[in-house]
DNA sequence: TCTGGGGTCCTAGGACCC
DNA sequence: TCTGGGGTCCTAGGACCC
């Protein structure tokens, strides 16, 4: 028999802060930016949700909610620290982790008996090992099935343990709202609601056919969900893969739209160096290049086009995002995101003459050199040179 | 309610090939 | 001459998650 735990620290983000700033305890915290800012919240104390203030919503939505709250821009790389020492605390208990965030994972404890305790025993141990190295409230769902246990540990919030015996997955949740059900979003739950399904138990008693007739593959999984059944069965085995991304992309949104194609550009060219970046980190190559825009009016659109061979090159990105801008803007209409994204990953270029090879690897060095001096200097006094040149090129 | 940024997966149509 | 069927790649959009 399986027992797979699912980890969710509570109120990660904030919690964090709390750590170096123990005055905020207690009170209606939220992280994500300041107050009057486009953006959204990351993250909001417990505190600070008695007002309905919740994650995602709106920043200036909040504010109206709670004008007291203190808002906080957030510091990533507290998040990642902490994140890792709460890595650290799983890797002690099995060798089977997958991190699904920076805020949970889950550990295969299947077999860890003579050493932690069944399985109940375990996760209170494991509960308050985590609290003990990182000073952080967590939550801990415990079940044969990795969906069982994600349920439960967000049952068991705040700060508690939450164990579903073996054969008591599909009880445990027929009496939740299928938005309960991860999957099940906003218009998943609509559709489902005009069928008169609300509770997990109706979804779990619909024939498949039906389901997967009118939902297709994603009804189908839904249905097993609903069961308490694993995407790969029961005895799926994936936990402790980590595997290359399949995106990699970057975008912005502005603090105040523009139609400026100087400034449009540079943002571009921007978002492209992050992107061949992170590309370099990874040493992955990219064949496709995606821009997404969105104007004033929300109106979003994405436009790719895939090159014959894969780069890394900040410039390539950037000629093809570029080409790509100017083919679709509707030029004089105000833009308010702008993003880059890179997919279609190999490990190298694919090209077989010797003269790009040879060109490629020269500027992949020089790139990767600029990389290095972003490190020393900050992100912002190394760029492209060729922001501002006026020609506009096909890319090959 | 005036809506971030980083991802994943699925669908569907058209091109193109055999 | 009006017309098959399968496979794969590309592109665009959308739901969903944290």
């Amino acid at each position: 028999m399986r027992s797979i735990f699912h980890i969710d620290m509570d109120a990660f983000f904030v919690s964090v802060e709390e750590l170096y700033d123990p005055s905020l305890k207690g009170k209606p915290v939220v992280v994500g930016g300041r107050a009057n800012e486009r953006g959204v919240v990351s993250a909001a104390s417990y505190a600070a949700r008695k007002f309905g203030v919740h994650s995602a919503m709106p920043l200036r939505t909040a504010y109206q909610l709670c004008p007291q709250a203190i808002f906080l821009e957030g510091r990533r790389d507290r998040y990642h620290h902490h994140s890792q020492q709460v890595r650290d605390v799983l890797e002690q208990f099995s060798p089977l982790i997958s991190m699904a965030s920076i805020d949970e994972g889950y550990l295969d404890m299947t077999g860890t008996e003579r050493l932690h305790g069944p399985a109940l025993a375990a996760a209170h141990k494991l509960h308050e090992a985590i609290r003990r190295a990182t000073g952080l409230n967590n939550s801990i769902g415990a079940s044969t099935a990795r969906l069982v246990s994600k349920v439960a540990s967000d049952q068991a919030k705040p700060n508690g343990v939450l164990w579903i015996p073996p054969g008591a997955e599909a009880s445990f949740l027929a009496p939740l709202d299928i938005r309960k059900i991860p999957g099940v979003g906003k218009t998943g739950e609509k559709s489902f609601h005009s069928l008169g399904i609300y509770k997990t138990g109706d979804l779990a008693k619909l024939d498949e056919r039906f389901l997967q007739d009118r939902f297709g593959k994603w009804g189908l999984a839904m249905a097993g969900k609903a069961r308490g059944v694993d995407a790969g069965g029961w005895f799926d085995t994936d936990i402790g893969v980590s595997e290359d991304p399949r995106s990699i992309s970057h975008e912005h949104t502005y603090i105040e739209d523009t139609a400026d194609a100087a400034q449009l550009e540079m943002s571009l060219a921007h978002l492209s160096e992050k992107v061949g970046r992170r590309l370099r980190e990874h040493g992955l190559h990219a064949r496709t290049v995606q821009i997404k825009f969105r104007y004033s009016d929300f109106t979003t659109f994405t436009r790719a086009h895939s090159l014959d061979h894969a780069t890394q090159l900040d410039t390539e990105i950037f000629d093809t995002a570029r080409f790509l801008f100017h083919r679709n803007w509707r030029a004089g209409h105000k833009i308010r995101l702008l993003g880059v994204q890179c997919s279609g990953f190999s490990e190298s270029t694919g090209q077989l003459d010797l003269l790009s090879g040879e060109k490629n690897e020269k500027l992949r060095k020089m790139f990767t050199a600029a990389d290095t001096l972003r490190d020393k200097f900050g992100d912002s006094k190394i760029h492209l040179a060729r922001t501002t040149r006026p020609e506009k090129k096909k890319p090959e």
